[in-house]
DNA sequence: TTGTAAGCGTTATCAT
DNA sequence: ATGATAACGCTTACAA
């Protein structure tokens, strides 16, 4: 029961007990109140350290109105996109000693609209969302009453902070890569036919917009939809393209893991990368470093992400932030590996 | 302030007022008490989606002196096997409606140390422990008074729940699969030589083993450091074996981070795989079905690992474990790839 | 079947 | 500089 689960019954009441002085001055000392006796202060440390007490989250968080955790809800934790940008917000959240919440989405429309109502909003005082499902048509649903940062390309325009990057820029930036390599038949693997928004439409408008500038026409066989981004996808759609016997002399994946899944069935029919095909990632995943050969991708600067998502949602939780919605646009980089040649 | 960040300022006594019942039948309804007449209970219900009431979770874990949270301390989700392993213990978590709060300990020392005396203890009714820097001379540190499951093979005979998997036979196994390919010569990457417990020396060992009982000699030069388990050590590693001229037709990383690392290097040394050099990893991870070739692994069942860590840790929870620690051995089997000639 | 009231461990208000 | 005491919103004896 609940007795097995305290390192140690301390309580604020048994510190101030042992140290002869009030809650109030226990609670002044762990709180860094100034003015305290220099004596009264030491008495009080020595008692915590005696009993070793620690103060109790959740009678604070009840006392506060504040947690000190953030939600982060994203796709799954499998993509190492993901995993990445998990880690970083982790890590960059804990250095101003916030805890953080994973919610798993499985990128499920559902789940999505959960993640903004559940019970976990009770329990966070702010939420870095990055919708997958959810998109431009829902900008309803993103008009919360509490603090939120949102990730990624699915919806503009909304009512909170955005922390988003280029891609249109940055694919196009993707595509000349391989026009400048000597590539025209460029396919591109990814694609979400029916969606106006997103990643996705904007990644391909990118790839669109470089073709026209290269005065190429773009053969729609050449865009291969793959619902969920994962290596699995990729795979089958390259396959399929090779099947139809679409002629092909490069790939833009529009993420690694496609990218890396397309690879995979390339090799499986016989085409060398990069020589009769060079391919491009997207998100410049560890991975990419390893794989055979390396992958060339678009660098997002997770870091930078990572850093000014969890800055503008602790100014929004503690009252600092503008009134109006910021949008953050992010740097990106090419990154040249052996996949195209580089 | 804290005024922002509930969906709705709704307490269970507005909704008692609103109802015309008291608290005590609100929290009746909410908590699924049976004896409550069917009218009292649509009216409550009523009110609740009225004025959109949610339960304030830390005000009820204050007073049950449960949060309904758990902790993960792992690594570092950058690493492909604990990202898989985390969104796997989140995914079977959640059936029980327990939420799970991740703790990056990034393999220090001290960081370990402090997970398991962190205030956060204080926000989880347990934790689930993947140590990878504590290890048996340390076995004291992990009689604590709360509720925890260990992962992995840094301590045994600990007064705790432990879920490991054999690591010695499976590495053996791993072994074994390289001489029944006839290779002789065969590279372990991964090796932590003054360890003499933990999952390296343990895998070492089953290689030693599968040596022995082929009559093989090893040649400490084939058994080969690398600290942290990434890409790039496993490289650094092979990359120096090869440089030392040492004769080589197999390696066995210890796990597949390493492995993929050895295969860069490999390549990079122009040595085909598998017909110069055959390789097998460790965890099988998603990416070790999709690089170039595709990499033979040891596959852990981490489904496995993940399911018996949260329901025995639940049990603990709940005070229905028995009073001894357990000590599970989960199972594991050789995926053939490409990498071995598969 | 439902209501009253105490208390979980903190922090905050107001005295002193 | 420190202390008494009332919240925070919920669950749970105990009453009715």
């Amino acid at each position: 029961m609940g007795a097995a689960r305290r390192s140690s019954g301390a309580t604020m009441h048994d510190v101030a007990q042992l140290a002869g002085v009030s809650v109030k001055t226990v609670s002044n000392v762990i709180n860094g109140y100034p003015h305290i006796r220099p004596a009264t202060k030491e008495r009080v440390e020595d008692a915590i350290g005696v009993l070793g007490y620690r103060v109790n989250i959740t009678a604070r968080s009840l006392r506060r109105g504040r947690t000190g955790m953030i939600g982060l809800a994203l796709p799954e934790l499998g993509l190492p996109y993901f995993a990445e940008l998990a880690e970083t917000i982790i890590r960059v959240a804990e250095e101003t000693g916030t805890l953080v919440l994973i919610e798993q989405t499985n990128a499920s429309r559902d789940r999505e609209i959960e993640a903004l109502g559940s019970r976990v909003r009770h329990l966070t005082d702010g939420l870095i969302f990055s919708p997958l499902a959810l998109g431009q048509e829902d900008v309803g649903l993103f008009d919360v009453d509490f603090p939120m940062v949102l990730l990624g390309e699915r919806v503009f325009g909304g009512p909170t902070d955005h922390v988003t990057m280029d891609n249109v820029a940055a694919a196009r930036a993707a595509t000349e890569h391989l026009l400048a390599r000597g590539r025209r038949r460029i396919a591109v693997i990814g694609a979400h036919p029916g969606e106006r928004v997103g990643t996705a439409a904007l990644r391909v408008q990118g790839y669109r917009e470089a073709m026209a500038a290269a005065g190429l026409p773009v053969d729609e066989r050449l865009v291969a939809e793959a619902g969920a981004w994962h290596r699995s996808t990729g795979d089958a759609a390259m396959t399929r393209l090779l099947d139809d016997g679409v002629e092909i002399d490069a790939v833009f994946g529009l993420n690694d893991a496609v990218a890396l899944g397309a690879m995979h069935a390339l090799r499986l029919h016989g085409r060398s990368i990069p020589d009769d095909v060079a391919v491009i990632g997207f998100d410049d995943i560890e991975e990419a470093a390893y794989s055979a050969p390396t992958l060339s991708s678009v660098a997002p600067g997770a870091e930078q992400i990572a850093r000014t998502a969890v800055e503008y949602l602790l100014q929004r939780i503690e009252g600092t932030a503008p009134d109006q919605a910021r949008q953050v646009v992010t740097d990106f980089s090419i990154v040249t590996r052996q996949s195209t040649g580089g």
